[in-house]
DNA sequence: ATTTGATCATTT
DNA sequence: AAATGATCAAAT
């Protein structure tokens, strides 16, 4: 079953509020997609089987999810108290960083404009039973978004400048640099402050949930 | 071989 | 328990 891209905002988000309150047992039916016994051979099931569901286009390319909606999708797993279990993945970081400005960086591009799709996946709660929650269409306001640059800067000027012994997971108030690669033997070559050419484990940006977490409450709470 | 989708598992 | 560091699969 192949769903068409949404034409407008309005049409996603009307596709997305059918999907609350009901369990990934149902949405998987509707595609008799392959359901996985564990997410720990299948990480990524949640998020492609929403992707799937909702139309989304932008598959492999490093654009938004909804290409012609400028619309990024996430599947953020929460707490039965609403609160996110994890970290939330944004983009890969390029070393040497190709982006000359915040605004023209690969992270605000994909967080100008965010769907998220809440998933109550707390305890051991069998997979299919896991039940979705109230989409969010959210865009950062201007708090956030000066805060996130402020991170972006500081993450970026250390790559930039080859500081890769102080770049660390500990450093940015939102945004957080973190490994993404299949595995910590996975190398890149990057050249450090010296000047000197050394391998580094690939790198991508990331939110805590400290912000995912306002982004929830804010919703419920307005 | 890379980029997308992320969560798992160990440390703090 | 929460955060950091490590890892997995599909699609291209």
């Amino acid at each position: 079953m192949n769903i068409l891209p949404p034409t407008s905002e309005t049409e996603l988000l009307n596709r997305a509020y059918t999907l609350a309150g009901k369990t990934l047992g149902d949405i998987a039916k509707l595609h008799q997609k392959y359901v996985p016994t564990s997410l720990i051979h299948a990480k990524g099931w949640i998020g492609q089987l929403i992707e799937k569901t909702l139309g989304a286009n932008g598959s492999n390319l490093d654009q938004p999810d909804f290409i012609n909606l400028g619309i990024e999708l996430k599947t953020l797993p929460v707490t039965a108290q609403g609160f996110p279990c994890e970290s939330t993945y944004i983009c890969a970081a390029s070393i040497p960083c190709e982006d000359k400005t915040w605004e023209q960086s690969r992270v605000w591009r994909k967080m100008e404009k965010m769907l998220w799709v809440p998933i109550e996946s707390n305890s051991e709660k069998p997979l299919l039973a896991q039940r979705i929650g109230t989409p969010i269409l959210w865009s950062p306001s201007i708090r956030i978004v000066t805060q996130l640059r402020e991170d972006w800067e500081e993450l970026t000027e250390l790559m930039t400048l080859g500081n890769f012994e102080d770049l660390s997971a500990h450093k940015g108030k939102y945004l957080q640099i973190r490994p993404k690669a299949a595995n910590a033997k996975t190398f890149i070559q990057v050249i450090d402050h010296q000047g000197q050419s050394i391998s580094i484990v690939p790198k991508g940006f990331y939110i805590r949930t400290i912000l995912t977490r306002q982004i929830i409450e804010h919703h419920y709470c307005t």
